[in-house]
RNA sequence: GAUCCCAUAGCUCAGCUGGAUAGAGCAACGGUUUUCUAAACCGUAGGCCUUUGGUUCGAAUCCAAAUGGGAUCACCA
């Protein structure tokens, strides 16, 4: 039971003793910094069982809660708050018994639930740009999150390998590649199908241009143009099975995977499934069959089957066309049946941008009117876009912010200003390399986790490489700080071997705050799961670093006389290093150990 | 036309399960180092929390409407 929780069941115990009245819940916030004490309690809404003034009734619980809970050193009231003091020595105790232990159990119950983690979904007829990596990056950081929570994380992703975009990439190859590979350009395999993919839209336009300048309407010379029936038949054939179209769509598949494949290592993530669309693109007749036979489908004259939403305020969805062919949300809704059967999860996130909001609110919907229970455990972690700031990065026709130029930049500027902070001496070529990747992607990323994810964000390229404030560069400089202290200690004596605890030793404001930061991780992390936000994770560990470097300014460690004041302060400042460790790594970022 | 999301300092964002004087970072200005590594710390300045109404002892926070911004409403994915 944490203090929270023995305060609240106490409080309760005063009500019923003093003013015979039974409350069911008490909640005890966080006292304002301005006022003495660290929890606070609110007595505005139980005057009418006291029956007495604001200040009397405090004051009342007050005395009952010093009296009767040894953790509560003193209180005080202002107006109708109860301000309670905790005494130092259960924070110390608190300190001693994480002393030396995770912040994170990696071992997971037998019984831990099983939560599905969809993100990245790309496309292989393009590499992969800036929405991509919010995506990624979230994805990937609440997959960290749920699984420090104890649940067993599967992470997995989508790839739509199919369709007229690789068609169209194809196209372009055959017709202007003269063979070129990844080996022969030198290109990434991603960015050189990309590429004819634009060549593809380059050639399309032209073609619409003289078809129009031959009197065509525009509608008419899009759907006729050369090159689009082209790409229209190679579909076709692609459905057909038809051997020369698989075997290069196989081969330039391949090209692509093989370049996501080097993007996904840089960003240090990974998958435990992929899913494939050209695999699963059939499938959610299984469940319009059951939907049909159910009563919930309906089928239209022209034989298209639909579901009518209407009473639920959304529209009608058609789920299979008069040609019997299937739509998105039946292959959504068959790989949803499908990976529960796989896995058997309890719930399943897919991470897609904000503007499928009303997608997966009609995919979920269905799911639960066919009667499937885990259909309650669906939830879309919906985000919003990356915006650019105008007139910036739009040189280029059909590309935006690409990912891996996106990396190189972030990389290259933490090399330049680590060489330009004279921090580069003393490490070799290797060790530089890994140190300039840390800050570089861990700039990258915390700067697209710190936000809220629903909301939308301004991707600013010059402020985004900024390495001071609130950063992750600013984040890992404290832990380094540490790791420095640590070092230094050693040479004159070995703090570990002195692992005395003396729970009188006096207690600094700022050490109090610091070890009730430590006290919050669990409470942090726990929200952090349960919204799927990997923000709140940034401010707490922004929070933690803050305080420590405010506290390392102003209080002398090494220096200090006391010798069970020097103790207590190394251990203080390794688990501040051991926290902040663990909670970035739930972004996906890592720290060095000299910056 | 309908539905959904967003609106807090010049900029980028916290705070939103109602509480006491709304917080950071950047940018601006001024300080701090013969060092437990300054990618740091301290200070100054900067706010009608978009507007209007409502609920409440109490509203940035909850409700309603308006305004502005974004998205969605295919037998596309």
């Amino acid at each position: 039971m944490n203090i929270e929780q023995k305060l609240s069941h106490k409080t309760i115990e005063a009500f019923q003793s003093l003013y015979g009245h039974t409350i069911d819940a008490i909640a005890f916030e966080k006292t304002n910094p301005i006022f003495v004490g660290d929890l606070t309690l609110v007595v505005f809404n139980f005057l009418k069982i006291s029956k007495k003034k604001p200040e009397e009734t405090a004051t009342e619980i007050g005395n009952y809660l010093k009296a009767n809970v040894a953790e509560v050193s003193d209180f005080n009231v202002i107006k109708g708050f109860l301000n309670i003091v905790i005494a130092d020595s259960f924070w110390l105790n608190y300190f001693k018994d994480i002393y030396g232990k995770p912040f994170i159990n990696h071992t997971l119950p037998e019984n831990a639930p099983t939560v599905m983690v969809e993100y990245a979904s790309p496309n292989t007829n393009k590499p992969l740009h800036l929405g991509h990596v919010r995506n990624i990056l979230l994805g990937y950081s609440v997959s960290k999150i749920l699984s420090a929570a104890g649940n067993k994380v599967v992470k997995t992703s989508v790839v739509n390998d199919r369709g007229i975009h690789i068609c169209k990439s194809m196209i372009a190859w055959k017709k202007f590649g003269n063979g070129e590979t990844p080996e022969s350009s030198g290109m990434k395999g991603d960015h050189l199908v990309g590429k004819y993919y634009v060549a593809f839209d380059k050639h399309y336009k032209s073609e619409i241009e003289s078809l129009k300048n031959k009197g065509i309407g525009e509608e008419e010379a899009k759907a006729n143009a050369p090159l689009m029936k082209e790409a229209q038949d190679m579909l076709r054939k692609w459905e057909a099975n038809d051997k020369d179209v698989r075997e290069l769509w196989t081969i330039m598949n391949g090209w692509v995977y093989e370049g996501f494949a080097e993007s996904y290592k840089t960003l240090g993530v990974d998958f435990d499934s992929t899913y494939y669309e050209s695999n699963t693109y059939l499938l959610g007749k299984e469940i319009i069959d059951s939907g049909l036979a159910k009563g919930i489908l309906k089928t239209r004259e022209d034989k298209s089957i639909f579901i009518d939403l209407t009473s639920d305020g959304l529209d009608e969805k058609t789920l299979l066309r008069s040609d019997g062919t299937s739509v998105y949300m039946t292959q959504d809704l068959g790989t949803a049946l499908l990976r529960n059967q796989e896995v058997n999860f309890e719930k399943m996130i897919y991470t897609v941008g904000n503007e499928q909001d009303y997608h997966f609110k009609v995919l979920f919907l269905i799911l639960k009117k066919m009667g499937y229970a885990w259909a309650d455990g669906l939830f879309h972690l919906s985000y919003g876009m990356v915006e650019l700031p105008e007139g910036k990065m739009k040189s280029r026709e059909g590309t935006v912010v690409d990912a891996d130029d996106l990396m190189k930049v972030m990389i290259d500027t933490a090399a330049a200003t680590t060489k330009e902070l004279g921090k580069v001496e003393g490490l070799t070529e290797d060790e530089a390399a890994h140190l300039f990747q840390t800050i570089g992607l861990g700039a990258l990323k915390y700067f697209m986790l710190k936000v809220d994810p629903k909301k939308k964000m301004l991707f600013n390229p010059a402020e985004s490489i900024d390495f001071n404030g609130n950063t992750a560069p600013f984040i890992q400089f404290n832990y380094v700080r540490i790791q420095a202290l640590l070092r230094k200690s050693i040479e004159g004596w070995n703090f570990e071997d002195q692992a005395i605890f003396t729970p009188n030793i006096p207690l600094l404001p700022k050490e109090k705050e610091l070890i009730i930061k430590l006290y919050n991780f669990n409470a942090t992390l726990s929200q952090a799961a349960a919204e799927f936000s990997p923000a709140l994770i940034a401010n707490y560990v922004y929070d933690l670093a803050k305080e420590f470097s405010q506290y390392y300014h102003e209080t002398p460690i090494l220096k200090e006389e006391r010798k069970d004041l020097i103790l207590f302060r190394l251990q203080l400042a390794k688990t501040i290093g051991i926290a902040i460790k663990s909670s970035i790594g739930l972004l996906g970022i890592e720290v060095p150990e000299r910056m």
